[in-house]
DNA sequence: GTCTATAGGGCGATAGAC
DNA sequence: GTCTATCGCCCTATAGAC
């Protein structure tokens, strides 16, 4: 039951930092400090004034650039969001579930490159309920996303929420299986057949 | 984007109350006042000491019916789970996703006796992300149940999967329909149009 | 039942960059 | 002067420990 996030770090890279009186990007020490702690303490054991800490920064520093002690996690999903949504929306002529699947392939090819990563930080939602509903909500956004680019391009609305979820279901079903340990194919691979057996199923 | 819950009472009714010190059915008192103090102020607004003061408790009776603030709202998603999976598990022998379908239809046939209360509590769900990510938890719950119903009766895992997920998009989209104010259709009505879209979508 | 740690938000102050 | 990042100290409610 879960996908999502790539990068730990997200900021803004254009901008030169001052580098006054502060250490530059706080927001990756941030992203970084977290997930150590996470993962050698446990999410729940973690408090932001540790995480704060380490990251040389204040607690209230953390709250500004993270909604709350989940968001950390989900720095790289709205890249991942965004890739899909491009790709539904420049995908040549084709119908609704192929359209999906391309974007469903877009964020597959960009998790896919950091499988180590992915790997690493599932083993921190897996243990945390309250991480799996943010997840959830992300996955949510996906689809709505998706399901709007479909619009967008001319396809019936009901069909669109539809054609998007069953991509999301493939999309999160073959990341299971993808960072399974006895997993040898790549997640685009998997994505690809999950397509073909949900076509066999409902055909 | 969401569906679950029934009643807001969900006391076990088989208990006889001992009706001495304390009024009876304290659940189903915080939940009614939850309600009620959760749509006139919003659900942010609203503390727990509120809710507890208005049903005639302690704060610590709130949290010993209810894990935490949110799952007040949900105290009926389980009823609908249960009548879910035992649909799938009871449903004569058909095709995996016919058998979804039957607990999907379950499931609906159940909302469909509340159309009203189910208005009323999906305009507070709309208004707060955190009661629409736990509302996405109860439905990834129903997903993995009704997927192992269909492991049990001899499904292939990943079919399985794929199948309850289809299903459950079908649920839920069809749940946003058939709330909407100008919906007249019935939600099995909708649902099993939803499944014949699917058909044509994935064929 | 009571007690307490922590999440998370409000807001003005401060120290730089431009 | 303006803008932006951070601090620091305020607060309350949640949720869990005892």
């Amino acid at each position: 039951m879960s996908v999502t996030d790539i990068s730990m770090s997200q900021t803004d890279i254009t901008y030169t930092h001052p580098m006054g009186r502060w250490q530059p990007d706080a927001r990756g020490r941030l992203g970084a400090a977290a997930i150590e702690l996470y993962l050698s303490q446990g999410f729940e054991a973690t408090t932001v004034a540790q995480i704060a800490e380490r990251a040389g920064v204040t607690e209230r520093t953390f709250f500004r650039y993270f909604g709350d002690k989940r968001e950390v996690l989900f720095a790289g999903s709205q890249e991942l969001l965004d890739a899909a949504i491009a790709a539904v929306r420049n995908a040549p002529d084709a119908p609704a579930l192929d359209l999906v699947a391309a974007g469903v392939d877009a964020a597959a090819g960009i998790l896919q490159l950091r499988q180590d990563h992915a790997r690493v930080r599932q083993s921190i939602l897996d243990a945390n309920p309250s991480l799996q509903e943010r997840e959830l909500l992300k996955m949510a956004a996906l689809t709505s996303g998706m399901a709007s680019a479909l619009v967008e391009r001319g396809v019936d609305p009901v069909d669109a929420g539809l054609a998007a979820s069953l991509g999301v279901s493939v999309f999160s079903q073959g990341f299971v299986r993808w960072i399974a340990a006895d997993e040898r194919r790549d997640y685009l691979e998997i994505v690809r057949e999950s397509f073909e057996r949900l076509r066999a199923l409902a055909g």
